[in-house]
DNA sequence: GAGCTCATGTGACACTGTCAACTACGATCG
DNA sequence: CGATCGTAGTTGACAGTGTCACATGAGCTC
């Protein structure tokens, strides 16, 4: 498991071959047969585990009582995007099976969903949570994404994704304090 | 060419091997080589057709003279969500594969994104067009994204990419025309 | 020690991308 | 007209891959 995960940090899912596995761990390639259904089931458990070590962080950022709501929020969206960068591949992963039929994948993936709709009812309150919740999450998703292909070239854009995700509670904060 | 597109939009990348692809176009399966330096090269070309076909969707939506600039960007916006729903692995295969030294991926992404920033220019001016576009492209590729991978399920966030979209020119629009 | 269980090793199968060698065909020139 | 050339296609081979049926072996209980 171990092995699998260093593997795929150092050369991406396609570098997660049983074999590489197998004599990363000291054993022979089909030994990873006995733990794993399959190379799929390898790999779901691995965003598993990275599903998991977001929802991790985002819950010690949800716990620190010297920042405001928004500053909080702000932290939870960049642990996801700084996963995105310092793990790519990893974050790849959480994405790329379709949650449908993971039931595991589903529940660690939810449990941050869960986090984050906290952390937004926390700014404009329990109504508007889920709305501005699914915007923020595809959001920070997005800004993970272009980082993470290219297509977020500083000296075109002349923002990185603080900023972004600046701009979006900010706006977020602004358009939940004009309704009531 | 036609070929791979077909057998991209079946089953995946991973359906579209050099053989089916010679097999699809009646040729055999080294026939490819004749035309494409690597199958690498061969996906890419299908990539930059993607983007081209969703940069001339949006050339079309901006020469609509009849919708206001905030319908405009909705629709362009809406443009690449499209895609992302009707070809999801031609949708993904923009973003797969990082667009640094592909030169051809490069420019045709670069087209679409200025087709984005006079979009945007039109609704906010020029002088923060470069910010807010960047923060709709994420965006607009996170809604897609999610989407994609199943975690923007309707039952549980109660809204849908559309509606995301209007959330988000709304609160540029109304965060634009604050400051001055 | 006999017998059982379970993790592991091994060989085989079908498949993949890739390439070098070979063939077939149409255009181009003397 | 025939010879030449270049291009597109075919074919066989090679190194990998995931996967599985089967063999092996250590460690345990009676």
């Amino acid at each position: 498991m171990r092995a699998a995960s260093e593997l795929l940090d150092e050369g991406g899912p396609d570098a997660v071959t049983l074999r590489a596995v197998g004599a990363r761990a000291g054993v022979s390639r089909g030994a990873p047969y006995g733990h794993f259904e399959d190379k799929a089931h390898l790999l779901t458990e691995l965003a598993v585990n990275a599903w998991n070590s977001v929802a991790d962080e985002v819950e010690r950022v949800r716990a620190d009582p010297e920042a405001t709501a928004g500053g909080r929020l702000e932290c939870g969206l960049l642990a996801l995007i700084e996963l995105g960068r310092r793990q790519p591949h990893r974050y790849a992963l959480m994405f790329s099976t379709p949650v449908a039929g993971d039931p595991e994948a589903a529940a660690a993936a939810s449990r941050l969903e869960n986090q984050y709709l906290a952390l937004v009812a926390d700014l404009v309150g329990e109504a508007d949570a889920r709305r501005y919740g699914a915007l923020l999450m595809s959001s920070a998703h997005g800004i993970a994404g272009l980082e993470l292909s290219g297509h977020l070239a500083k000296e075109k854009w002349e923002v990185g994704g603080e900023q972004l995700v600046r701009m979006l509670v900010d706006a977020i904060r602004a358009g939940a304090a004009e309704k009531p």
